[in-house]
DNA sequence: TAGATTGTTAATCGATTAACAATC
DNA sequence: TAGATTGTTAATCGATTAACAATC
């Protein structure tokens, strides 16, 4: 019982409480219960102190658990401590939209670079970071040291640049290409297809 | 056993199928293994053919299963048998982007308008389709049949807006704002916070 | 036929839920 | 103390995996 190992869908609802810890650390809340996080997410108490427990989050009787303790554990696991650099692939609609959303700071990454293949975008300045080409790749995850490349390209070429940057030293790799994608054992992916999240609503409507 | 219940991870499989499959009838391939699929989704081809069997797909021993039935069968469970009219709730930079992704059309949804509560961008034309302001949620949600909304609203005010769109007839909610939503029964919603999906990479990295 | 592949059953694994003892 | 809330154990549920019988 020392390798920590937290269920995949506690660690989703770990990054959910701590969206409502920050907004109740506003409010200056000291103390939570988990009655009170379940209501907020719409699930049973009994999971938020299960999901505690796999993550030894630990509170008082009667009290509560702490709202700052709260806070600076779950960004522990999470690896939220500060913002990691990282670059996103293709810089189209999609990977605009991400160098311009604020909140991935404080979910801990930071981009230090975005890559395109259409040689038109090269040079351009999104939201403060440059647009390279693709085949600069290497040097920049090699002399910055980048561990997470977020994918944003509409398709094509997908496995090919994967292998690209994890032969750089690229460790997690987060993809919203059309294509599930696949790494070698130590270099983590995480798929995000809009399509797979979207089948589970279109399924149930109508 | 009639009413036909999918699980969730199936459901999500089904589409990234779909994916493939497309790629394949493009290729002009008629039959596909269950060993073929799973190779391009890295998994196993035992699951893909327990996937089958939740959905009542019939393959032949010895062949496979046919792609243009294939298709068709999810297509008809996921409801991707036509774009549904739908409609999107903040037109910042990630609901720009979704404007412009054109996948969506073949993944069962279709935009018919776009709401923000700031009038500046009230007016505007995205890809075609008109900003209006929230206020006028209602009447195109009712006047239109719209059944299916998507939020793209940096947060705020979003269980308000949430209980406007289900009074006015939504039935399904696929919610990107940073904040688990909740609705009656009878209304899907699907959470898709970017934190969730980010968390469960960076708390394997590092 | 032999062999490849589906289809299905049973075993396993892991997450959720229920219930209550422990604690302040 | 009484009562509220945590912490934990055991039961349940549901998805995955393994194994193999059925089929062409």
């Amino acid at each position: 019982m020392n390798t920590l190992e937290i269920p995949e869908p506690t660690v989703k609802r770990l990054s959910s409480y701590l969206l409502v810890l920050l907004q109740l650390q506003e409010q200056g809340k000291r103390y939570v219960s988990s009655n009170e996080l379940a209501d907020e997410l719409f699930i049973e108490s009994g999971k938020v102190r299960k999901d505690f427990q796999y993550a030894r989050i630990k509170g008082r009787p009667k009290r509560g658990y702490e709202v700052p303790y709260l806070i600076q554990e779950i960004d522990r696991i999470l690896n939220w401590t500060g913002p990691k650099p990282a670059i996103i692939i293709g810089a189209g609609s999609l990977g605009t939209a991400m160098l311009g959303y604020e909140n991935f700071n404080r979910y801990g990454i930071k981009f230090m670079g975005a890559f395109d293949v259409d040689r038109r975008r090269v040079g351009m300045d999104i939201h403060g970071v440059k647009i390279s080409h693709i085949d600069d790749l290497e040097s920049v995850v090699k002399s910055k040291g980048i561990k997470i490349a977020v994918m944003t390209l509409p398709g094509e070429n997908i496995q090919e640049i994967t292998d690209r940057l994890v032969k750089a030293g690229i460790k997690g790799i987060w993809n919203f290409a059309p294509v599930r994608l696949g790494a070698p054992e130590g270099v983590a992916v995480v798929n995000a297809q809009f399509s797979e999240s979207l089948a589970v609503l279109t399924q149930q409507v109508d």
